[in-house]
Order: C-alpha cells, then structure tokens, then sequence
DNA sequence: GATCCACGGGAATACACGGATG
DNA sequence: CATCCGTGTATTCCCGTGGATC
C-alpha cells in the first residue's frame, strides 16, 4: 500500500461509509505496480526489451490483445518501474558477464487517446526526455521535432510506448512509424493495439507479442485482490466475484467496472457487505458492448460534463434526441448552447460512448426521433466524475 | 506575427411521412 | 399508380474565433 492510498482510506473512513475504503482499486483504469495473473505475459515483455540491459535498443514492436487483457495495465507498470531504474542513481546497471556498465535508455510511456497529434506526441516525448519545459503553443510541430532529434540524438536513446493505437481518434500504427522513421536507432517503438496486426498494418516489418485474455480463475482472483485492497474485510465473498467473472468473458475492464457499480451501490446503501441484488445493479451499469472507460475519461471537460447531466435524466427527458439537448442546455451554469449540446451528442455516438436508438414508430409528422443510450460503465463514471470535481 | 488547439454556431443535407399532383 | 412536394425532424459538416504562448 502507498501513502496515497493510506491517505485515501483515512479519508473515506471519515466519511462513514462502510464499505468502500478507496475507489482506485477498483478503478479500470487504475495504474496498479503489481498486475495480477500475467506473469508469463510480462517476461516476454521483458525478453523483448532485453537488449536495453545489454546498451542497445530493441527492434519495434507491437503488441496485441483483447480488450481487458490487461494490456495497458502491464505496459505503465512496467514502463514505470523502468523509468524509475533510469531516472535513479543506480541508472547503470553492473552486468556480470562484462566487469562493465550501460546506460538505460529513457522509457517514456503515452497514451494516443490524450497524445493524438503529432505535435501531442512529441510534446510528451520531449517532456520526459529532458527536463526544461516545453511549451504547448507557440512552436511549430516541425520545431518541435528537431529539437526532440536534438535531445534524443546525445542520449542513450529512447524506448517509447503509445498505448491504444488504431483506435477512432487516436493515433495509427502507419503514422506513427512514419514520424519516427527519420529518428532511426534513437528511438524503439513498441505500440499497442487491439487488433491482430496483420489486419490492420498488412507488412508490420517487426515483431509481436500476443497478450491472451484473462482466464476464468485468474480473472477471479483479480477481482478479490482488487477487492481486498479497496473493500472493507469480506464485503467481496468469492462466489460473487465468480459470478462476475464469468459474465464477463476474460474481460478484466468489464469486470472491475462491474465490481465498482457493486461495490458503489452497496456503499451508498450503507450495508457491510455486497448483497447479490448490487452485483446485479453493477453488471447492469456495464453496457455490452461497451467502450472502455479510459475514452470516456479522455474526452474534453465539457463533453464529460454533457455525458454526466446525461446520466441525471429522466426517460421523457431522453426521448428524443433534441429533448435531451434542451434539458441539458437548459441546466443551470452549463454554459453551452442547445446546439452545440446537440453536435456533442452526435460526435459521442461517433465514437460508440453513446448509442442512438431510433424509434421504432413515428408518431405524427417528421422524421423518427432517436434517443441516446450510454454506452460505457455508467455507475463507474458518475462515481469517478463526482469524485474527481470535489477535489 | 506564428503557432496549436478548443470551442461554438449554424448552414447544409438527409430522412420520413402524409397529402397533392400528373 | 407513380411521383413530387411541403413540413418537420434528424444528422452531418464546415469554418470562424479567441486564448495562450513563443
């Protein structure tokens, strides 16, 4: 446990709230140090970064998974861990065949659903490779890039890992080796990604790596470590946590999601335990299909906060699409106009964050109106949203 | 002045239906 | 009967503006 952890617990505790100590374990996107159950998953990870520990750097990568594989999960903690070796005085590792030292190259982690432009990217890259700032505005992408060629070019490289490529609104695979081409050797890529790569990137010249999803067992004992680590002693008995597992199919994201609707209802019930009923309220919050958690929370403020009114409304207030948008333009210190409420609306069902339903009969003249249906873990992001606004 | 980005507004287009038109 | 038209709605699409920084 880490003293922010410890200090969200004291935290809740005043609260009086029985049963959920702390939120972030729960949390499907939570950046955890130890990921549970991929084990065998990490090493190859690690036999592929392998020539880091030799001074060298590895050919690109990518790597590959189902949703809620725990891609992204293995990756930042690896990534982390890593990065701290580096940034440490012991940054020079003894190797014990050779009496003699490497340096590590620089780890840098991003993630294309915040990074997704090319002047994103290198910002974030540059900002982890040196230490003066770098500024958002005002600079060129182009400048941006010869000053990253710069830094990188007098370091001992940099091993950068983009997180959820090919995704709508994110970065692809093809660009993102075309901007690095010109950085040669200085930089290893290694980009993940949902979908096999031959599907997506016909000639992906390098290697990949495979992450499996989660098995039945392994999924389980996820959901009583997280359990453990956020829910009161015994709140989470294991013939629940089962039960979420298997309607989750392998998917740890659908699952944790499912576990922090539970375990929210139950809280806000102000009973010790999970009853079955909140597990049902909490897999009933995880719509299928659903999209991850991490895009709804990497949209812009004001779309999360039209997403959150959304949640507030009645079922006349969501007939229609147009009734939706005037009840949420409508709110009090929204700040936005019908319109562009509207337009929010329909770039969100672009992307699957919500659904348009048409109705299946118009009644009177005009088109057919369509209604909008969330389509990510609902309880999850009300929670997190709430939570987030009051610090 | 250049640069990137977020934001907002609304025009333009597509669609469904009932009723008028040829 | 086939087609067109008007109306009211849904959906898409484009572009200007302004903040902030270098």
């Amino acid at each position: 446990m880490d003293l922010a952890q410890r200090i969200r617990r004291r935290r809740r505790r005043g609260a009086d709230r029985p049963i959920v100590l702390d939120y972030e374990p729960l949390n499907p996107v939570a950046h955890v140090q130890e990921p549970v159950g991929r084990g065998p998953v990490l090493e190859r990870v690690l036999d592929h970064l392998d020539p880091v520990f030799e001074g060298t750097l590895p050919p690109d990568v990518y790597v590959w998974g189902p949703s809620g594989s725990g891609k992204s999960a293995i990756v930042t903690a690896l990534f982390d861990r890593l990065q701290s070796m580096t940034v440490q005085p012991h940054a020079v590792i003894h190797t014990s065949t050779r009496a003699q030292t490497v340096e590590l190259p620089t780890f840098v982690y991003v993630d294309a659903r915040v990074a997704n432009s090319e002047f994103q990217l290198y910002h974030r890259v540059l900002e982890a490779v040196s230490s003066d700032d770098v500024p958002q505005q005002g600079v060129s992408t182009a400048e941006l890039r010869s000053r990253l060629q710069d830094t990188v070019g007098g370091s001992s490289g940099v091993v950068l890992a983009v997180d959820h490529v090919d995704e709508p609104e994110s970065l692809t695979t093809a660009q993102l080796t075309e901007w690095f081409e010109p950085f040669g050797h200085t930089v290893s890529l290694l980009l993940v990604g949902r979908t096999p790569g031959e599907d997506v990137h016909g000639e992906w010249p390098d290697e990949e790596i495979e992450i499996p999803g989660y098995g039945q067992q392994v999924l389980i004992d996820v959901l009583m470590t997280r359990g453990s680590d956020g829910l009161a002693r015994d709140a989470l008995q294991h013939s629940q946590a089962r039960k979420i597992a298997s309607w989750a199919g392998g998917d740890a994201h659908d699952a944790l999601a499912a576990l922090f609707g539970a375990a929210d209802r139950a809280d806000a019930a102000g009973v010790e335990r999970i009853r079955d009923e909140d597990v049902e309220t909490g897999i009933d919050a995880v719509p299928s299909p659903c999209v991850p958690l991490g895009v709804v929370l990497s949209l812009r403020a004001n779309r999360q906060r039209v997403l959150r009114e959304l949640l507030d409304l009645d079922s006349d207030e969501r007939a229609s699409v147009t009734t939706t948008t005037k009840a949420i333009a409508g709110i009090d210190n929204i700040d936005l106009s019908p319109g562009t409420v509207k337009r929010f609306l329909y770039e969100l069902a672009e992307r699957g964050v919500v659904e348009r339903v048409s109705a299946s009969q118009a009644d009177g003249h005009g088109r057919p109106p369509s209604r909008v249906e969330p389509r990510f873990p609902t309880l999850v992001f009300r929670r997190l949203y709430d939570l987030h606004r009051h610090e």
